[in-house]
DNA sequence: TCTGGGGTCCTAGGACCC
DNA sequence: TCTGGGGTCCTAGGACCC
């Protein structure tokens, strides 16, 4: 089963203003959650069902949506109380198995294999669908199906507030004659590659030859056929999992040209991003920066470490090398990332022989007392000189924390 | 006042090894 | 006498998701 909540950040946004008082429901009129396009973020992260009826849609810029629905109203995003939403949501969820993925925030896949019958099935969903309304205050869609990505599919149909079943003997009435841009991991590169090889249905692409389809598309392309047949032996994968990699970044307010501006910028993002890698007790053996220029060309350096680390300091020298290595003189930046990969867990580690212990271990008491304060009194409360010039541009959200 | 930020997974090419 | 074949590791970039 497949459970995602309609609009989220819209709806949850939309009960929170109710809740403190607020005369109107953000659902009923033309209104989005949006970025802040003074901070250049200004694109749509949710929308209205009337929002979307004068052609909004998600990831847009705000500037856009706004030609088509003059008037609209546009509110920012509260991750914190989505947080609280999503998890109240969960909660409720655990109480028909504990077989429970957390896809997003907004989304959960429910193994409900205990559940044999396909009537019994339908009336869970249905029961789930009206429970959340009826005790949370706000809609899902529930996808019922034998399978994840069936039931993901089923979950998108017709919305809002629905449960569709995806069963086998379903799969051509309701799934074949769908786009071929509906299927899940199919996106903008892929899906015109489809149609100039005439491929306009998901049942086109079932139909298709799978070697050719491997042939073009690798991997992907065995992926795409096996979906567009129904095909997914995906596991739910309930338990928790550590993160592969961390990352900060930030698009700048305006575009910068200064490689001293840009590593006080770096190193603000760094010590959030070593800050989550030791909350998590791992460390790290992959170095990542990358940068975005006006217009809007990505470049990303990466370096692999003798020994994993989560040293700010560390982590902190080989990313400005980085940046020194990949930076153009003159360039306009537009957005400055930093992220850690290839992560193994701190019990794990390797100490190597090369190693100096002793500036190791200063390091490491400065950061844990500095991960301590920053606990006690929040994430600002104390920071490196090195990056006081940039520390506002870099927030750090209380929902990482946990 | 035009285009976020957090991720995961895959691929291609080069370096290097035997 | 003008150049194999198999493998691993690393890096840069791309595609996709919410």
């Amino acid at each position: 089963m497949h459970v995602d909540v309609n609009n989220a950040f819209l709806s949850w946004t939309a009960i929170d203003m109710l809740k403190n008082g607020s005369k109107i429901d953000i659902r009923e009129i033309p209104a989005v959650i949006g970025g802040d396009e003074s901070k250049r973020s200004g694109i749509v992260l949710a929308k209205s069902m009337k929002a979307k009826e004068c052609g909004v849609k998600t990831a847009e810029t705000i500037y856009q949506a706004r030609m088509k629905c003059p008037g609209l109203r546009v509110f920012p995003s509260n991750f914190k109380i989505y947080r609280q939403y999503s998890n109240q949501l969960y909660q409720l969820l655990l109480e028909y198995t504990d077989k429970i993925e957390r896809f997003s925030i907004d989304e959960c896949f429910l193994d409900m294999t205990h559940y044999l019958m396909n009537d019994t099935l339908l009336n869970k969903g249905k029961e789930i669908n009206r429970r959340v309304k009826e005790e949370l205050g706000f809609t899902v869609n529930v996808g019922v199906a034998h399978n994840k990505l069936l039931a993901k599919m089923a979950s998108d149909f017709t919305k809002p507030d629905r449960v569709h079943t995806l069963f086998e003997n379903e799969i051509q009435n309701k799934m074949w004659t769908l786009p071929v841009s509906e299927l899940f991991m199919l996106g903008k590169r892929t899906v015109p590659k489809l149609h100039n090889m005439q491929i306009k249905t998901i049942g086109d692409l079932a139909k298709t030859n799978k070697r050719i389809l491997q042939d073009k598309f690798g991997k992907h392309g065995v992926m795409m056929w096996e979906y567009a047949n129904g095909i997914d032996n995906s596991e739910v994968k309930y338990e928790k999992e550590k993160p592969k990699g961390i990352g900060n970044s930030v698009t700048l307010p305006e575009d910068i040209s200064n490689i001293d501006k840009l590593e006080e910028i770096l190193s603000a993002l760094t010590e959030q991003v070593t800050y989550r890698l030791r909350k998590q007790n791992m460390l790290a053996r992959v170095v990542n920066v990358q940068l975005r220029n006006k217009d809007f060309v990505d470049t990303s350096h990466q370096r692999k470490l003798s020994n994993a680390t989560a040293s700010t300091k560390e982590i902190l020298e080989v990313a400005k090398e980085l940046l020194e290595q990949m930076y153009r003189k003159g360039t306009r930046i537009r957005l400055v990332g930093v992220r850690v990969d290839d992560l193994t867990d701190k019990e794990e580690m390797q100490i190597s022989l090369f190693s100096n212990e002793e500036k190791n271990e200063k390091q490491e008491k400065l950061d844990k007392t500095i991960d301590a304060l920053k606990e006690k009194y929040g994430y600002h409360f104390i920071t490196r000189a090195g990056n006081m010039g940039a520390e506002g541009y870099i927030q750090f959200r209380k929902e990482d924390e946990k």
